[in-house]
DNA sequence: ACAAGGTACCTTGCAGTGCAAAGTATGACG
DNA sequence: CGTCATACTTTGCACTGCAAGGTACCTTGT
């Protein structure tokens, strides 16, 4: 079906928007994300490992959030993630900008003019 | 800056949607789309030539719109495209995608008015 | 102790899309 | 005739989501 293409192509770009909302709640790590990302969205946003882990490492890589091996339980060694100030801002202004898109599209595609 | 690479990201998959949209007010030829899309959303988009050609061919492929050359005015030969019957369902479907989209994303990314 | 399964992290290769840039053709204007 | 604007097309690159495969560790059952 070409609607699963659409939602495919909705979803990018917007990932690194979920993930960095989804952290500045709370520092997370990697399947904790994923299961947050599908409960937060009241299960729509599903992403695969193979989307989150390269979103994980650009992030990093752009300097948006820091990822740091930490012991959450008695044995149990998690990389948890946080975002930092750069990442903060980014956010917001990707926040402004979403906004600014949406609106557009209810202009040019939104209501069906009668 | 990183925006613009957001804004690019965006508007994927959302190409489609915003032409036939416009397609569904009235059969347009290229450039006139161009045009039209800046009109419709008030300047936010822009779409380039190497974006707008691929896309009407892409949708001619898939059978949502269709293409004929017509003699807008005498001497002046336009390919005037037009939304078909499978891009009318389909358009109403990737609407719906859409408005279901904007909710999740309002739900994850969206309570910044705190 | 050992096998089986679940959890967690990472990587590779492919497919789809926007865009800059370059190419071709035609009509308008001085 | 030369220059410019309009209109359509194509190529190559960059980026991203995802399926699939790989490794390591812990837990559970026998």
């Amino acid at each position: 079906m070409t609607l699963t293409r659409y939602l495919t192509q909705l979803l990018k770009g917007n990932t690194d928007v979920l993930i960095l909302s989804l952290l500045e709640r709370e520092a997370m790590y990697g399947h904790q994300l994923m299961d947050e990302l599908e409960l937060a969205s009241s299960g729509f946003f599903k992403i695969s490992e193979g989307t989150l882990y390269p979103a994980l490492h650009r992030l990093t890589r752009n300097g948006l959030i820091c990822g740091k091996w930490a012991e959450i339980a008695p044995g149990k060694e998690r990389k948890l993630y946080t975002v930092t100030p750069k990442g903060e801002q980014e956010l917001a202004a990707c926040r402004s900008t979403w906004g600014d898109f949406a609106t557009a599209m209810g202009l040019v595609a939104g209501p069906a003019t009668t």
